[in-house]
DNA sequence: TGTACATCAGTGAACGCGCGTTCACTGATGTAC
DNA sequence: TGTACATCAGTGAACGCGCGTTCACTGATGTAC
């Protein structure tokens, strides 16, 4: 396999093309020819990086998990409670942030997880990290109903980034308070 | 055009095939001949009823905003505020079992909305509905952020239904509480 | 009430389109001596 | 440093699968007289 530097490189475009279009597409619509042309290459190309389009997917999120893991060990070290509203905002910024940076994985595995049996259980992983550590914060105050509640709460940041970075540069600031005030109040014992 | 009685109930009987596999699985991994199947009729039986699979989708949204509009209709004259937890409750409720009811075409709208720029507007039209309730009750509380806020609240209510009205029988009632609370909170001033 | 014809829903095998996938070939890069 | 050969990435036209869609036919229901 020892890949070479050229054909890591390929590979490289190939998904980045595809990163391009899952912004202004839908992941089903994209066909493979899409990503080949989008990154200059000849349709057969394909084929000798990937398997196939959910392939390239999981490629794309192996290294959106990578980055996070990066980036977790960076930012280590960081208080991490959720007493007050400024946690809340902190956390909720930094899903908004992640979420924009990340965007062609985090909508390419959303609208995926809604085809087929394999990307749901891939969503279902992610977004079972954020609601692990929503649930965590939310153990004492809300027992048995922590989980839940932790879901919900992440869906609604999932669902809301969706939407409103779909489309040009959304600048996010309100959105971001607006759904602060929202969890703050939600979630804080009164 | 004149539809026969016979004609009518063979379409009564594709949809009620096409909503019942929607329960089970993917709109998109439906197959025309899948929906024949389920209904005991041959595959050409479906084009004398229905141009394509979208357009089939699109008469389930027809009947189901029929439902809806005569549920209003029904339920008229109750009072309509959103000022403690019970109303809130209601609402939230009233939202969960609205979408038990209509899970075939709920989960299928979001489904195809993850796929097609069409049923993207569908989607977005019928969530409209609901978040301009929503926006409604928060105006005064909310002002200009009321419709974001509102957007947000819907948003969590479909994806927490989705997630957890898939699979069999859930009861719903924690669920229904656990929202209650996290919106109470959220939403009626501090 | 009966016969002859028209209309219409339903059938399922056959067709064909769109797209994923293959494969014989080209050209570039690496390796041996 | 040069030549001959091997390996590998890339090409794009051709192939073929899966599924949507068609269509000639059957049988049932409706209508005329």
């Amino acid at each position: 396999m020892a890949e070479s530097v050229k054909a890591r490189q390929t590979a490289e475009e190939l998904k980045a093309a595809a990163r391009r279009l899952l912004t202004r597409t839908t992941y089903a619509e994209i066909k493979i020819t899409d990503i080949t042309e989008e990154a200059g290459r000849a349709a057969g190309s394909f084929y000798r990086h990937f398997t196939d389009k959910d392939h390239l997917l999981r490629a794309l999120v192996e290294d959106f998990e990578a980055a996070v893991r990066e980036q977790v060990v960076s930012t280590a070290g960081h208080r991490h409670s959720l007493a007050d509203r400024d946690d809340v905002r902190r956390h909720v910024e930094a899903y908004w942030v992640g979420y924009r940076r990340h965007h062609a994985e985090m909508a390419g595995v959303l609208q995926a997880s809604m085809v087929s049996a394999e990307f749901r259980e891939v969503h279902a992983r992610l977004r079972g990290r954020q609601v692990a550590i929503w649930a965590d914060h939310l153990a004492e105050s809300h027992g048995d109903r922590a989980a839940t509640a932790a879901f919900a709460v992440v869906s609604m940041l999932e669902a809301v980034c969706y939407d409103r970075l779909r489309g040009p540069s959304p600048d996010g600031g309100d959105v971001v308070e607006t759904l602060t005030d929202l969890i703050a109040g939600g979630v804080l014992g009164r």
